[in-house]
DNA sequence: CTTTTGGGCGCG
DNA sequence: AAAGCGCGCCCAAAAG
């Protein structure tokens, strides 16, 4: 198999040349393996290159972007891809991930090639217009270096031990590629009845305000206007986030809480969802950024579908509805955070809960409150699951005090630390764990998770960077575990599913959603719990991995 | 006028 | 001394 070097330009006339849908191929340039660069202009069929491109190891720079148009235009699927992007992040130990002026094409030329490339004017490639002598040269311009940047690049992946996360990226961008081409179909009538339940609320509870506060000359949407107007109604709120808000008994409290809910829910997803529906494809189809974030999670955008209301507003997610006569598979890792903490603290009690399918927040409860785990209520076992998260999170005694008090339960500081303290006594290896690999993180400014992942700090330069980098320490090698899990799985699950035809709709951190008709969801569900738990298996070896399966017509909580 | 920053909040 | 990890998006206010 002999590598490729691939690179496309695209149509901006309407402005628009990175939109798939909207704008046409107008090159597709190719280093050959002889050292022969072609350059395919103005191409009308594929059919030639195809096999070439599908059963060939292909390498260039963010090759999401081309991967989407030859998919989309030709029906061409690169399987076999390494992407020098990509890669550089992985490098970075994820300093990289979502950062700019660092990762682009004429960054890596610069870095490992010593060369400025020159940034020539747009070069207004257009479709159907045969390219200048200039065009061609910027063309192959992009290719000439990729040869020596994955030379080198392998070489370092080598000497950190970074193929098998690598081998997971280049296997995951597929997947990418076919979540952003296929979309999430939007029921515009339920959004809009949402919508008009919303605006009543938010009426409702600004008519209220305005007649507590005795005026209306007040932007409610200002932090700082608002904080003023409670002040002078006596109520010391030091700033009006809910969680300070909480803290007051004052009947204004409750409609301000109400009303900036509702505005938010308007403001930034049920007014704005309907704008990101594709005149072509009438669907939603998001951005996601592979690496968005340093612990190898994705992230989303325009519309971020990793933030859709659940909590707060329940059946929202409902609008986003299977087309007629398919379904939609909702698929997560159940409580996967806490089972790799597990595995990695090898606590004999949280290892041992979850092999037997013991609740772990009410055998908390059981410790830190010293009852029998028959007598835990409701309260007790909310206080346990805030404590066992937050352990994750790296929490401390004060930051549990608010969080409780947050959810309604008041406790000093002093029965906080109580309940911290039980816990770490309780679980006495989660506790060395999370203490060692604190140390180790701020000691070496970097970590490795169980898949090898690489996760780099930035050299403190005060308390407070090296506090946060203890906690980062805590939480990153499980988060990036995690990605890690949902990155392999998604990986297979688009060998085996995509060309059958079903569409991968979204991912949410430890989720997968998928569409496909309605005779075919048994055998999606199956292969979707199979390859997830599969994937979880490689590296939760002490106890099980389980997915959590549902089908059904809409997204599901 | 546009861009950046800060407070705030949605999700896992 | 600081006080919970990772993200993206909203608006208002400040800065350029």
């Amino acid at each position: 198999m002999s590598p490729l070097y691939l690179d496309i330009e695209t149509d901006n006339s309407n402005g628009n040349g990175l939109d798939v849908f909207s704008s046409k191929i107008v090159t597709i340039q190719i280093l050959l393996p002889s050292g022969e660069t072609e350059i395919l202009e103005n191409p009308k069929s594929l059919d030639k290159v195809k096999p070439l491109l599908e059963n060939n190891l292909v390498i260039g720079h963010n090759l999401k972007f081309d991967a989407k148009f030859l998919k989309y235009h030709f029906g061409v699927t690169l399987y076999n891809i390494y992407d020098t992007y990509l890669a550089e992040i992985v490098l970075s130990g994820g300093l990289y991930a979502g950062k700019r002026g660092v990762t682009g094409l004429s960054d890596l030329v610069f870095r490992y090639c010593g060369q400025r490339m020159s940034k020539e004017e747009q070069q207004g490639f257009r479709y159907g217009v045969p390219l200048t002598p200039e065009q061609k040269q910027y063309a192959a311009n992009d290719l000439k270096y990729l040869p020596e940047i994955f030379k080198q690049q392998q070489a370092k992946i080598k000497l950190l031990g970074l193929e098998g996360v690598i081998n997971t990226e280049m296997k995951a961008l597929p997947a990418v590629v076919w979540l952003e081409l296929s979309g999430m179909n939007v029921d515009l009538e339920r959004l809009n009845e949402i919508r008009k339940e919303i605006k009543l609320r938010k009426c409702e509870a600004e008519q209220s305000l305005y007649e507590i506060l005795g005026t209306n000359k007040i932007n409610l949407n200002s932090p700082r206007q608002l904080k003023q107007e409670l002040n002078r109604l006596g109520i010391p709120v030091e700033s009006t986030k809910a969680e300070e808000l909480a803290k007051f008994d004052h009947p204004i409290i409750k409609e301000l809480i109400e009303y900036k809910e509702a505005e938010k829910l308007l403001n930034t997803f049920v007014g704005k969802l309907p704008n990101f529906i594709n005149t072509k494809t009438g669907r939603v189809h998001a951005d996601f950024f592979q690496i968005g974030a340093k612990s190898g999670r994705l992230s989303c955008t325009k519309p971020n579908l990793q933030q859709q209301p659940s909590r707060t507003l329940p059946e929202w997610r409902t609008i986003f509805k299977a087309s007629s006569g398919n379904k939609i598979i909702t698929a997560d890792y159940s409580q996967i955070e806490l089972r790799i903490l597990a595995q990695m603290s090898q606590d004999k009690e949280y290892v041992q809960a979850y092999n037997e399918g013991t609740d772990l927040h009410a055998l908390t409860a059981s410790k830190i409150f010293h009852k029998p785990i028959t007598d835990i209520d409701k309260k007790d076992r909310s206080v346990a699951k805030t404590v066992n998260f937050g352990i994750v999170y790296g929490m401390w005694t004060y930051g549990l005090q608010k969080k409780l008090q947050a959810a309604g339960i008041e406790v000093t500081e002093n029965e906080a630390e109580c309940i911290i303290s039980e816990f770490y006594e309780a679980y006495p290896s989660v506790s060395s764990y999370l203490r060692d690999i604190s140390k180790q993180g701020l000691k070496n400014l970097e970590l490795r998770n169980n898949a090898g992942r690489l996760i780099k700090f930035e050299k403190p330069e005060d308390d407070k960077a090296r506090s946060s980098i203890k906690r980062e320490s805590k939480n990153l090698p499980i988060q990036s575990l995690c990605a890690d899990m949902v990155k392999i799985a998604m990986g297979n699950i688009f060998l085996k599913l995509e060309p059958k035809g079903v569409k991968f709709i979204n991912t949410v951190h430890d989720e997968l959603v998928l569409e496909c008709t309605e005779a075919q969801a048994d055998e999606v569900k199956e292969i979707v719990k199979t390859e997830m738990e599969k994937a979880g298996a490689l590296f939760l070896i002490d106890l099980p991995c389980v997915a959590e399966i549902t089908v059904s017509d809409t997204w599901e909580k």
